[in-house]
DNA sequence: TTATTTTTGCGACTGAGTTGCATTAATTGT
DNA sequence: ACAATTAATGCAACTCAGTCGCAAAAATAA
């Protein structure tokens, strides 16, 4: 355990997800990031600001890992079960704020839910 | 395109969906038709059974592609939008009989959506 | 049966994500 | 402020799912 340390890099991170407000993709964050900070670091802040509950992550279409700052829910215990969008035209991926509703299912116990919209987004339909 | 041709690999990938009736990954594939067919040649034959509408995929918790057979929806025109479920504790993962509703997004037009549902089954939680 | 076209096997490759380890940087205690 | 401690980083090598090109084999059509 110990203790999380603010280093430039978890710094540079941090900015980033405070700009931008939709999600990104880690492939992204590591283009975005080269020669700033090295791959294995990228996936390392990332690990670690998910597990303080900072940002939560999901895949994207492709199965690629997509994480996005938690802001309709940074209070609450992280259990954020909100839907995400990705444009399939431009590949922007977002947060989606709509509760979604999860089946009950006879004998099994659901822990979690990710519901992925895939579609075409407001720029690209234009 | 052309005719897709029924060898002996596509039998026994059909046979295997007939009686199971739960999904499948891919990785248990190939290790399952382990010195009977090639890694590609799975790939490839679930990529053409998928164009005939005769399997559809999504992807698991952690990714990877699964594949399963279009049970309850098969005369259809392959629009079957349904959640699945994966269990966590055994790794099973099947499709589940529900409707799911797709939010309307202001601005965008949604095309698919695939919700995956995790936790334990019934067989694990006994 | 022969000609045509699709599939397959193989091996090499790609690309995301991980790991071990030595080095560097942040924190803690004095 | 400085030394000691502990966490984070860089690097390079690795794993593993999935893809690709091409020659050989198997299906279908003629």
């Amino acid at each position: 355990m110990g203790v999380v340390r603010n280093t430039k890099s978890v710094k540079l991170v941090n900015d980033l997800f405070n700009e931008i407000h939709s999600a990104i993709g880690v492939v992204e964050l590591v283009e975005k990031f080269n020669g700033q900070m090295n791959k294995s670091t990228i996936y390392r802040i990332l690990d670690r600001l998910e597990d303080e509950g900072r940002v939560h992550s999901f895949l994207g279409v492709n199965g690629l890992k997509h994480y996005a700052k938690c802001h309709d829910c940074s209070k609450s215990e992280h259990v954020d079960i909100h839907p995400h969008f990705q444009c399939t035209t431009c590949g922007k991926v977002e947060c989606v704020s709509y509760e979604i509703k999860i089946p009950r299912l006879s004998n099994k116990k659901i822990e979690q839910a990710q519901l992925l919209l895939t579609g075409t987004c407001e720029v690209c339909l234009a």
